[in-house]
DNA sequence: TGTCCACGTCT
DNA sequence: AAGACGTGGAC
């Protein structure tokens, strides 16, 4: 270990005049420390090897709000399904659905599946290697087309997600809350990443990603790890862990609705394609009744019209029964929903079902690729 | 239990 | 350009 002055010494100097940052320094210790630490993900390239950018790509985009830890397993998937873009390309909406379902945010699965065969057909299967191309693409955002151009490319970009707004926030002791301080942490981001002498572009961004990631996390950062933890303005005013500051968010909003499970006299159960947009878009679930508005501090479950939604076309038997004890809740991005589970058992011959609803074994339930919200009823109903 | 992460992209 | 859009894990 490095022998270092007692923090609280050091610490107030840095307070009183913070030291001009030093990009090229910054730059060194932290790659040094990626040559030691970099974590190894199954994208990235080994060896001195360049990283296929359809390996790149199909990562960031499962990575899109989204965690390492749950992204590995899909990306496996992925890979082995369809090892080339041009394969993803030719696969079937509904197959890439499926294998997406759990991972969240579906409009991601649908751009990727039109990405891919816009690759394929009008770039000959050749990903393009800059960022105004790349964004051109269905699903590739300002992140998204700097982190391949970076990575997969090793073009000089300035790659900003969560960690970097993290990191930078930290480092240069940006007080401003988010987003309203995107600009500063952005054109303080430019002068890291786009310093003179960038000579490994690639590396950097994912060094920024890793040690926000590991080292620069939310809570608790662990600066006595951290390798650039010198010139870090925020350690040195004492505020790093309270960076980024965030202006506060209201609380979610709550809904309410039934969920239905219809079994025939086969004891197969009705499921139904969901729109191609909207939520959960293209996906398949239980039909269900609207999910109405419920304020918050309400006690009382909503009032739901049950000759609303699907129910009326359906026209429950009279054997229907709804029990108090299947229920199941669940968060979206901007509300939080109280299912309700309601029974019933119908005869198919005299029960009409739409164009997009279709019967299931009970067994080949977990076959079917579910969004967790339905997953979480169906667990629920066989008791797993 | 509830809060945060989680700016990422599209509309 | 503000709102829509999932999920799971940490604490």
């Amino acid at each position: 270990m490095p022998r270092t002055m007692p923090s609280s010494i050091s610490n107030r100097k840095v307070a009183k005049s913070a030291p001009p940052v030093k990009p090229a320094a910054f730059r060194s210790a932290l790659l040094g420390w990626y040559d030691a630490h970099a974590r190894v993900l199954p994208w990235r390239a080994r060896g001195g090897k360049t990283a296929d950018p359809y390996h790149v790509w199909l990562s960031e985009v499962m990575l899109q709000q989204t965690t390492v830890q749950a992204v590995i397993p899909y990306f496996g998937k992925f890979v082995d399904k369809w090892p080339r873009v041009q394969n993803l390309a030719a696969a079937q909406d509904d197959e890439v659905m499926h294998a997406w379902a759990g991972l969240g945010y579906y409009a991601r699965a649908r751009n990727l599946l039109k990405c891919a065969r816009v690759v394929a057909e009008t770039h000959s299967g050749v990903f393009p290697d800059t960022v105004d191309t790349l964004k051109s693409l269905p699903g590739i955002g300002d992140y998204t087309a700097a982190a391949v151009a970076a990575i997969a490319f090793n073009r000089v970009e300035t790659v900003i997600d969560g960690n970097v707004d993290r990191v930078v926030s930290r480092w240069f002791a940006i007080e401003t809350p988010l987003p309203d301080s995107k600009p500063e942490i952005r054109a303080q981001a430019k002068t890291l990443f786009e310093h003179k002498g960038s000579d490994r572009p690639g590396d950097f961004a994912q060094a920024m990603m890793d040690l926000g990631a590991t080292i620069c996390i939310p809570q608790n950062p662990r600066c006595d790890l951290c390798p650039v933890s010198k010139g870090c303005q925020g350690r040195a005013k004492g505020i790093a862990a309270e960076l980024p500051r965030r202006k506060p968010k209201a609380a979610q909003p709550r809904r309410a609705g039934y969920v239905y499970w219809i079994e025939n006299e086969r004891g197969e159960i009705l499921f139904e394609t969901r729109p191609g947009r909207g939520l959960l878009g293209g996906m398949v679930g239980l039909p269900t009744s609207d999910w109405v508005g419920w304020p918050a501090g309400q006690r009382k479950w909503p009032e739901i019209d049950h000759k609303g939604g699907h129910i009326s076309a359906m026209k429950i038997a009279d054997d229907n029964s709804m029990k108090s004890d299947l229920k199941i809740r669940h968060t979206f991005t901007h509300f939080d929903l109280e299912l309700r589970g309601v029974l019933a058992k119908v005869k198919t011959r005299s029960f009409k079902i739409t164009d997009d609803q279709f019967w299931v074994p009970a067994t080949e339930i977990t076959a079917l690729g579910l969004p967790t919200v339905f997953r979480k009823f169906t667990r629920l109903m066989d008791g797993t």
